[in-house]
DNA sequence: CGGCATCCTCGACGATACTG
DNA sequence: CAGTATCGTCGAGGATGCCG
C-alpha cells in the first residue's frame, strides 16, 4: 500500500551501532511535537509576525510558552528573530527557508486532520461506546 | 511561498463560536504527538505485527506505553486489534485504511527529518554556540 | 503471551510578578 | 513591547509485580 524506503530508526535490533539519542526522526520530530509548535509554524508560514501579534493570534498561550516555543523553533533553524531598536523595542519572527521546507510537508498532515476529523471522531466514539458497554 | 487555504484554528479571536477543545488540528494531532506514536505507525504501515514483535522492534519502550499507545491508535481508528484464541493467546495489530491514509502524509515529514537532519543539527549547534559566547 | 494495577519521577506547561 | 524569574501543577512516561 505504501511504497517507501526503509528507515534506520526501526532497525534497532539489527544495527548494533545504532544510537537512540541520535535517531534523526526522534531528533527532528520531538521538538516540533509540543503543544504550540504546529500552531506557531502555521502562523509564521503565512507571514512574519511580531511577538504581541502572535499572542493575540493564539490567545490561550502563556507568554512563557510563546517565548520558549519560539526559541526552540529558532534554535532548530526554522525561525529567524529580528530585533528592531525602536522605543519600545519590537521583535519580528519570520520563517526561514528550512522552516518553509519543513512546513510544506507538515501542512499536508494538518490538511489531512481537517479533512478527516469526522472519521476520527466517529472511530473514537465507537471505541468508547464499545468500552462502556463491556 | 506556500499557497494554502486558511485554517480556522488560527482565527481564534475573530470567531466567537470557536471552541478550542473542538479544533480539528489539535484534536487529531495531539494523540499522535506522543513519544512512540510515529514509531509504531511506521512499523505497522509496513505490515501487521504481534504485541511481542513490536516490543522487540522498539526495545526501549515499556510495555505499559506500548499497550497504551496502541490503544490510543486503535481508538482513533488507525489500527485494528485482532485476538487469535490460541494457547497462549496471540494478538495482532494491523493498520486500517484510515491509518494508511494518515501515514502517507505523515511519512513525508519523517522522510524530511531524515533528509534534513544535518541542517537542523547545524542550526542547533550554531544557536548554542552563540548563546554560550554571549 | 499479552496484558493490567500500582507507585513514582520528572519535565511540560500554566500563573503571576517583575524589568530594560 | 518583549521578555525573564520563580513557583506550582499535572500528566506523560518508566519500573515493577501480578494474572488469565
Amino acid at each position: 500500500m505504501d511504497q517507501r524506503a526503509p528507515i534506520d530508526f526501526l532497525k534497532v535490533d539489527q544495527s548494533s551501532e545504532w544510537d537512540q539519542d541520535n535517531c534523526p526522526v526522534r531528533s527532528v520530530m520531538a521538538p516540533i511535537s509540543g503543544k504550540w509548535s504546529t500552531l506557531l509554524l502555521h502562523a509564521l508560514s503565512e507571514r512574519p509576525y511580531r511577538f504581541g501579534e502572535l499572542r493575540r493570534l493564539v490567545p490561550d498561550i502563556s507568554q512563557r510558552m510563546l517565548t520558549q516555543t519560539l526559541r526552540d523553533l529558532q534554535r532548530d533553524g526554522y525561525v529567524n528573530r529580528t530585533v528592531f531598536p525602536t522605543k519600545p523595542p519590537s521583535v519580528e519572527y519570520s520563517m526561514t527557508p528550512l522552516g518553509h521546507s519543513l512546513f510544506s510537508r507538515l501542512y499536508l498532515v494538518i490538511e489531512w486532520s481537517v479533512q478527516n476529523h469526522a472519521s476520527v471522531l466517529e472511530a473514537r466514539q465507537a471505541f468508547d461506546e464499545a468500552e462502556t458497554s463491556a
